[in-house]
DNA sequence: CCAATAAAAGACAAAATAGTCTTTTATTAT
DNA sequence: ATAATAAAAGACTATTTTGTCTTTTATTGG
């Protein structure tokens, strides 16, 4: 569904969400001992999310990862977007490149409606609702 | 949402499907041409999707691949659990081993939806559904 | 039987993805 | 100021996926 990239995305600031309360910053050990991912793999997405403006960062001593006000509203459609491209939403289940409405593959119109759901669902859902929330309802997030 | 190859299999499989009537066996340059992919990968997908069971073949002169009634019974998740495996339909969507409705991730609740959906809609198309279909109603496979 | 045909098998090569390591830059606290 | 800290940057390696090529095996029609 999403490569591993972007699966480590998600998790990690899934995570961040939940562990910078006010103006707690979480380092790139933390997240990747959190999140169960190589250390220096995660350090390299975050980077590359931090450039897309999809999370914060600060260098320095109790400097760390962040997520303001703005991208705690970032929905997990707009990681995925931001990592894997859009073709899981927009492009052909079976990879063709001119299918579409008016020349559709033999199964188009059954992984429209797949893909539209997904995109809903992923639309649905906010970084925000992890941020501070209790330890019993969190839900773990490495293997 | 499928690999390469996965793609390819489906698309391959659609087209014997849709060209093989009768006694008519379809060739390898053939398919690839029918569906836009390189010849050899093809062939070697369709040689592991005849040893799994999922198409026929026969060598020699007026050889190829052809379905039967069983294999024209044969599912969309049929052929993505043989090629891709079965970590679309039952793996997390975070990518976590651990994963389970006693120990979920975060987002668990909702990719088991999305998990569901995708196997009920690839569950309800058949290969069958694609033989001998008039040449207006089977839909483009090449891009 | 024999030549032509077409799939099977398997070695190889290229490209994309995943992961590691080292050096540089920015920030903070002493 | 400066030493310590932590992210940024980028070169590098490993693995997986995708794709190609050549040889072998089976089948058919003449």
């Amino acid at each position: 569904m999403f490569s591993k990239t972007c699966e480590y995305a998600i998790r990690a600031l899934i995570f961040i969400a939940q562990q910078s309360k006010d103006d707690v910053r979480v380092g790139v050990k933390e997240i990747a001992k959190g999140i169960g991912s190589p250390e220096h793999f995660i350090a390299k997405i975050l980077q590359e999310l931090s450039r897309k403006g999809l999370v914060l960062s600060l260098k320095g001593p109790t400097g760390g990862f962040y997520l303001d006000n703005k991208t705690l509203k970032c929905t997990l459609a707009d990681i995925v977007k931001a990592v894997d491209g859009d073709k899981l939403f927009l492009g052909c289940g079976l990879g063709l490149e001119y299918c579409s409405d008016a020349r559709p593959c033999p199964v188009h119109h059954e992984f429209k409606k797949i893909r539209a759901d997904i995109y809903k669902t992923l639309q649905s859902i906010r970084l925000g609702e992890f941020h501070a929330q209790l330890e019993e309802s969190i839900g773990f997030l490495k293997r």
